[in-house]
RNA sequence: CCGGGUGUAGCGCAGCUGGUAGCGCGCCUGCUUUGGGAGCAGGAUGCCGCAGGUUCGAAUCCUGUCACUCGGACCA
């Protein structure tokens, strides 16, 4: 490919709307361009990357016994009313209407697709297990997108379903998923990638890992293990506290406390520290409005994805108005009344512990003095809360937490029958009794991935892509192509490399050495020929890593064998 | 969904006390350059997001609307 020849421009100014690298850059070099909000198209460059990327997720599939298949786009709501999904999926889910007023929606996620596809074929337990796996295009309707390809709304992703006539086979399953992925993961560049346990969310299923691409940048929180290695996902990561109790119970005592209502207004006035006070945080069911009273620790937040797993229904931020009885800023667990449906947690960093501030449940009044085994016998303690940096490890017992971003580029589930259940996808077993099949799930994005290699692996002048999704394995700069052994060389050497299979991006436009450097920066390609004036007088050429980890002078007449054994070797490396 | 910001040339931006639409980069032509986004000369490019209003006159003021975007919430 000759790089004069190459559709879509590199540009010098960052666009004004990026606040990431990875996106800033690929859109500066002529990898995509914006369609609308998180809709993108791909030039050249991008779709090599994710064409080698797809073929690398293929590979990998295909050897954990995966079948490639391919679900539509666009499925009839019918098929998501069976799973029930229909109804519970939110706005993410396009739904519209053919011309016959026929209600669609717009693929998001396949389990429907595929317990469709498989459901008459897995009617016996002979056929089990098997695997089936899609590299396709998916509409999210996400509020909103962000981060260049990190976030959007039209994503291409490999989605892979099995199904298993045990829980054994399945886990067994799942774990050479796991292994698949990281081998996909590494080979794609970024061997970094750490699995995490997660929450499961609306995909139902109880076990499920997210691939993490730890970076600063990332949208997700990490929680992680310096000790054990422990690592989970802050939704779904325990939070071990180490409750402290006093000697010396003191009295419960109701305090006035005028004007003074956050946690740290109230430590300060009574000159206490946060870990010694009781705070409420209201919520309400998004089903009924009810109210739900969690008490906390001051210093602890509520992970709400916690109490939503607890309590099995969506919550919001509550609404404390005059007629609920309760007094905002002054909501404790003694004394407490509500003229309303509620309920009342409490979370386990409070468990046994004395001499703690609280609401009074009056207007202008803390008590302090609060003894939670002695004030509050009948509560019932879970947890609740957020992890901490520095927190107890729920795995091996140190204060050894610390909390990191994260990219998740892949996930695993174990789905369980939720939706062979719901979809009436029923096996004979051995002994002629109808089963459901257990089923996992196992995504990635292609995108998001090729976005977290650039992500991962960049400088600041553009993205270094590793050899096995680089657009091209070798850029050839010839610098002054109008000089006749400049040309000739490059000329021959593009040639060569070609016939031998190598993938080159030629450049032999007649620009300046800062505009044919910059553009080469821009395009990551990880080996690079400089074919110069300068270099033929010498006889030579100049081969280089886009990396900088080699830079060489090689005879022109070894030029080519040179390179392509270089190329060689990075290949391998990528096996 | 909550809260902020911005819409002016392909990109980045100025112009906003109403009065002929501008700058830098990029683009086109020519000459000179050629190892890190070159120089000179000439040139093209705009429904000033859209709709309505005020006004003799609106990019500029007012109303509405749409889009984009940032932080957060949500998110297979």
């Amino acid at each position: 490919m000759k790089l004069e020849r190459l559709v879509g421009d590199r540009f010098k100014e960052k666009p004004a709307d990026c606040v990431i690298d990875s996106h800033a850059l690929m859109l500066r070099g002529g990898y995509m361009k914006s369609v609308a909000n998180g809709i993108y198209s791909s030039y050249m460059p991008l779709r090599r990357i994710t064409h080698k990327i797809e073929q690398i997720i293929r590979e990998e599939m295909d050897a954990i016994d995966g079948q490639e298949v391919q679900f539509p786009v666009v499925m009839p709501a019918s098929l998501w009313e069976e799973s029930g999904r229909y109804a519970s999926v939110g706005s993410e889910l396009l739904r519209f209407k053919d011309r016959n007023g026929g209600a669609y929606v717009l693929g998001m996620t396949h389990e429907e697709a595929a317990v469709h596809l498989v459901r008459e074929y897995g009617q016996t337990y002979q056929k089990y297990p098997f695997m089936i796996y899609q590299i396709q295009t998916k509409f999210r309707d996400e509020g909103r997108p962000r981060a260049g390809l990190i976030r959007v709304r039209e994503l291409t992703m490999k989605d892979a379903y099995s199904f298993h006539t045990s829980q054994e086979d399945l886990e067994q399953y799942y774990d050479r998923c796991h292994k698949a992925y990281e081998r996909i993961f590494a080979r794609a560049g970024i061997p970094e990638t750490v699995s995490v346990k997660s929450d499961s969310g609306m995909m139902g299923g109880s076990v499920s890992h997210e691939f993490m691409l730890l970076t600063p940048v990332g949208e997700d929180s990490i929680v992680l293990c310096g000790e054990c290695g422990y690592r989970a996902n802050m939704e779904a990561a325990e939070c071990i506290v180490h409750n402290v109790r006093d000697e010396v119970s003191e009295e419960l005592k109701l305090v006035s406390t005028p004007n003074i209502q956050t946690i740290e207004d109230v430590c300060s006035f009574l000159n206490m520290p946060k870990e010694k006070s009781c705070k409420a945080v209201v919520y309400q069911k998004k089903s009924d409005d009810s109210y739900v009273i969690l008490f906390i620790r001051g210093d602890l937040d509520v992970n709400e994805t916690k109490l939503t797993n607890f309590l099995g229904e969506e919550v919001y931020p509550g609404v404390i108005t005059d007629e609920c009885g309760l007094h905002a800023g002054y909501t404790g667990p003694v004394g407490l009344t509500v003229n309303a449906p509620h309920v009342v947690l409490y979370d386990r960093s409070l468990e046994g512990t004395n001499n703690l501030s609280c609401g009074g449940n009056k207007d202008e009044y803390h008590y302090t003095g609060l003894d939670l085994s002695r004030d509050v016998p009948e509560a019932e303690y879970h947890d609740f809360a957020k992890a901490v940096e520095g927190g107890i490890c729920p795995c091996c017992g140190k204060h050894s937490i610390t909390i990191s971003r994260g990219i998740e580029v892949g996930n695993i589930f174990q789905l369980g029958t939720k939706y062979t259940k719901a979809m009436n996808m029923t096996y004979l077993d051995r002994d002629g009794k109808s089963q459901y099949p257990i089923m996992g799930c196992y995504g990635i994005g292609v995108g998001r991935l090729a976005a977290s290699v650039c992500e991962a692996h960049h400088d600041a002048y553009g993205p270094i892509w590793p050899i096995s999704i680089a657009p091209w394995q070798v850029h050839l700069c010839a610098m002054r192509a109008d000089n006749a052994e400049v040309r000739a060389f490059a000329d021959k050497l593009y040639e060569e490399l070609q016939a031998a299979g190598v993938e080159v991006i030629y450049d032999d436009r007649s620009v300046s050495a800062g505009v044919m450097f910059s553009d080469a920066d821009l395009l990551g390609v990880p080996v690079r020929v400089i074919a110069s004036p300068r270099n033929m007088k010498d006889g030579c050429c100049e081969i280089s890593a886009r990396d900088k980890s080699f830079s060489e002078k090689v005879p022109v007449a070894e030029a080519a064998d040179r390179v392509k054994a270089i190329v060689a070797e990075l290949l391998v490396k990528t096996r």
